[in-house]
RNA sequence: GGCGCUAUCGUCUAAUGGUCAGGACAGCAGAUUUUCAAUCUGUCAAUCCGGGUUCGAUUCCCGGUAGCGCUACCA
């Protein structure tokens, strides 16, 4: 299918100050399309609008881009050094009358926007400008009136194309406007640059968001006009809340540097995009690389419905990924959500992210599901209390089981006090405590370890919802575990 | 308003005229368990509506509806 000329596609985004989640949706397709079909990939900048133009945003992107391993085999082109060639281009469809100089005001326009608008009417330029006369226009030029120039759009056509994913696409001309090629300000607009960059660098495949539909024929004139075949058109789907509504314009919650910041891997973001390009059949993994996407590619799997941005399944797929990282690692990637001013040893830390790595979902969960191994405690210490039923029950009352807490934890102080410093670790804690919890009995009779191993998991780590008291205990050490079943005894008292 | 794109469980998606409409995430239940996770097992749940075409429509056609997009000297 496209055997007859390489395949060459780009990422052309603006630089407005952070990578859109959609357009790293984007990127993926070019990159996977290219990939599997050996084609180049070039990045062009688009930076034509010098009001959005955003300090620092080219850097970031390259750097970001980088970190999913996605490389350019071309580029970075930058369109604000490319103005010459635009206005050549444009120079030359002035002479054939296939484009006019308009001297028209953004206030005029903007008037006669708001009168079209309050008539019902479809806002349109009227055309003000298109047939002036030779005279006026070099009058105008002389005294250096601002102008822009626009394309001359003919009326009562149809212009029709097909786009690889949606299939045959038609416009009627009457409804479309006479775009501006280049703005009062020198630079060209979108519409103008992107068909000139596309056929200059060869671009075979022109892949964009679907908000691009609309203005293709605009694009497909303009191929018309210069006499350059147009590429093929890919209009990938936009990307929407699980809502199914339009996504946060904030950046916390649609830029990708944001998910990055709060530990969503690379590659689980890279896997969860991909996912919401292709489609996977019946039972195949969902857990996918990037070279797996690769692979597997192909435009029959390309989904052309709105991708959704699902929270829940990202958290799943990251977590997937977190289990498979060496403990090592994921160690080293924790470390920004830690303490930093913990005087725990690199050991200790690693014990502590292997307890927490299944009950990870982003990198960024470890700070509160680990912070009791690094601060004071501090509960309620009605939470002590097994089973939960009974909590809230005041001293004289029946059944009040603060004596039963205190008794537990009194035993269990004994105990580890006995386990020599060298052996206190998990399996011999567990060894020594578990025959003790199951001696205790509930009221229908039945063993009831919670007891005895309740009320030391809530003293070790203060928390309703943590690991394993043995494994606490193992990681604070002999000498902090019973300092913490002290003070638990001493809150009860 | 006009024009365009899209339409299968709560969410994503498979099935391109014949399936008990399949899978994944989430949910729920069970096993395990001191709690929470993890893990395993089970379970709930869908073809937007109305017309055609056809022996037969999720699938093809038309109309409606809904969501989204475009309608800028922004991209």
């Amino acid at each position: 299918m496209f055997k007859n000329s390489k395949v060459r596609v780009r990422f052309a985004p603006s630089p407005t100050g952070f990578l859109h989640i959609g357009s790293l949706r984007t990127v993926l397709l070019d990159y996977l399309f290219s990939k599997k079909e050996k084609g180049d990939f070039i990045l062009r900048i688009e930076d034509t609008d010098q009001e959005r133009f955003t300090e620092g945003a080219i850097e970031s992107l390259l750097k970001t881009l980088k970190t999913f391993k996605i490389k350019f085999d071309e580029g970075p082109f930058y369109q604000s050094k490319r103005l010459d060639i635009y206005n050549k281009h444009a120079e030359q469809l002035l002479k054939e009358e296939k484009a006019y100089y308009c001297f028209c005001t953004k206030e005029r326009l903007e008037k006669m926007r708001e009168e079209q608008i309050a008539n019902k009417q479809a806002p349109m330029y009227d055309q003000h400008c298109r047939n002036l006369d030779k005279k006026t226009i070099e009058e105008n030029l002389k005294n250096k009136a601002p102008y822009t120039i626009r394309m001359k759009v003919p009326a009562g056509e149809t212009i029709k194309f097909h786009d690889l994913l949606h299939g045959e696409i038609e416009f009627k001309t009457d409804l479309i406007d006479d775009q501006i090629l280049i703005k009062s300000d020198g630079f060209p607009t979108y519409h103008f640059a992107v068909v000139i960059d596309d056929h200059l660098m060869k671009i075979s495949h022109a892949m964009r968001g679907e908000e691009w539909i609309s203005s293709t024929p605009k694009h497909l004139l303009l191929y018309k006009y210069l006499n350059w075949k147009p590429p093929i058109f890919i209009h990938l789907s936009l990307m929407l809340n699980k809502n199914g509504g339009k996504l946060s314009k904030r950046k916390g919650d649609v830029a990708v540097e944001s998910f990055l910041e709060n530990g969503y891997l690379p590659e689980a973001l890279i896997n969860f995009i991909g996912l919401t390009i292709l489609s996977v059949k019946d039972k195949e993994k969902e857990i996918l690389s990037l070279n797996d996407l690769i692979k597997m590619f192909n435009w029959n799997k390309v989904h052309k419905n709105p991708a959704i941005l699902d929270i829940d399944k990202l958290d799943w797929i990251n977590s997937q990924y977190i289990k498979q990282i060496p403990i090592k690692e994921l160690t080293k990637l924790c470390l920004p959500y830690l303490p930093k001013d913990s005087d725990l040893n690199e050991k200790t830390i690693e014990k502590i992210i292997k307890l927490e790595q299944p009950r990870m979902n982003k990198l960024s969960d470890i700070g509160e599901s680990s912070d009791f191994f690094f601060k004071e405690l501090d509960y309620n210490k009605d939470l002590l209390t097994w089973p939960p039923a009974l909590r809230g029950q005041r001293p004289g009352e029946k059944d009040a089981p603060k004596e039963k807490t205190l008794e537990s934890l009194n035993k269990t102080y004994s105990i580890l006090c006995d386990v020599k410093d060298g052996s206190f670790g998990a399996e011999k804690l567990k060894q020594i405590l578990m025959p003790e919890a199951e001696k205790f009995i509930n009221s229908e009779g039945k063993i009831d370890r919670g007891q005895l191993l309740w009320p030391m998991r809530v003293a070790l780590s203060g928390k309703e919802k943590s690991p394993g008291p043995f494994e606490i205990a193992e990681i604070l050490g002999k000498t902090e575990t019973l300092k913490r079943i002290q003070k638990a005894i001493n809150r009860l008292k």
